[in-house]
DNA sequence: ACCCAGGTGGCCC
DNA sequence: GGGCCACATGGG
């Protein structure tokens, strides 16, 4: 929580992930995969321009036009077919987005992470930002900035969930903002951008490489 | 001409 | 369990 409030009072409310409905945020979760969030805007927005960002239109369109409409988020043969999966598997199994949420958290996580496309870092960003469920995401900034603050924060995936989870207040808009916050500050890191004099991390500039 | 981005899955050892 | 690799576009 120090680290939190330090990056809180740095950098303020991050107004994160934004989406006008929980449908989006899936699909966003999806096309900003190893993606520049502006690439995924882009796609997005030719899916809204269309009149497409809608789970039955995109269940049900040609492949190939979905490919074409996201192109611009990169891996786009298998982000299309992933979304189509995704999207026909929601309405099947479930019937709406809505109703997919009201299954337990915890059995739909697991159904989560058994769909192709869709790992450890996807499933929690669609379940905090889209369900408003208590998860909290982890990427690669995350473990970067922990471990050069000096935090033991584990090793795997499932690890630094939990000791994330195990150390602040379970507390829904607290992971979406904290997470939110982390990417800020790995942004100022990797692009330069002026340092806040309270950040937590004082070392020089951490100019991409991975694995720190 | 690189390097990177709000990852994932497959294959190898 | 980790270490590589492919997947693909757009920006710096």
């Amino acid at each position: 929580m120090e680290v939190y409030d330090k990056l809180f009072s740095c950098y303020g409310k991050r107004h994160w992930w934004p989406a006008d409905t929980p449908f989006e945020v899936l699909i966003g979760a999806i096309l900003t995969q190893n993606t520049n969030w502006k690439n995924a805007e882009k796609a997005i927005d030719n899916l809204k321009k269309t009149k497409n960002l809608n789970i039955e239109k995109i269940a049900k369109m040609e492949e190939k036009e979905l490919e074409n409409m996201i192109k611009p988020s990169g891996f786009y043969r298998q982000k299309a077919e992933r979304l189509q999966n995704f999207c026909n598997f929601i309405l099947e199994d479930f019937g709406s987005v809505e109703k997919m949420f009201r299954t337990n958290p915890k059995k739909l996580r697991s159904i989560l992470l058994d769909f192709r496309g869709i790992g450890p870092e996807t499933a929690d960003s669609i379940l905090l930002y889209a369900g408003e469920l208590p998860f909290f995401v982890i990427d690669a900034y995350t473990k970067r900035i922990f471990r050069r603050i000096g935090y033991d924060i584990g090793n795997n995936y499932e690890e630094m969930r939990t000791f994330f989870e195990n150390n602040i207040p379970k507390d829904v808009e607290l992971y979406k903002e904290y997470h939110a916050l982390i990417v800020e500050l790995a942004k100022v890191f990797c692009r330069k951008k002026p340092l806040c004099g309270k950040c937590p991390v004082k070392n020089n500039c951490n100019t991409g490489k991975k694995n720190n």
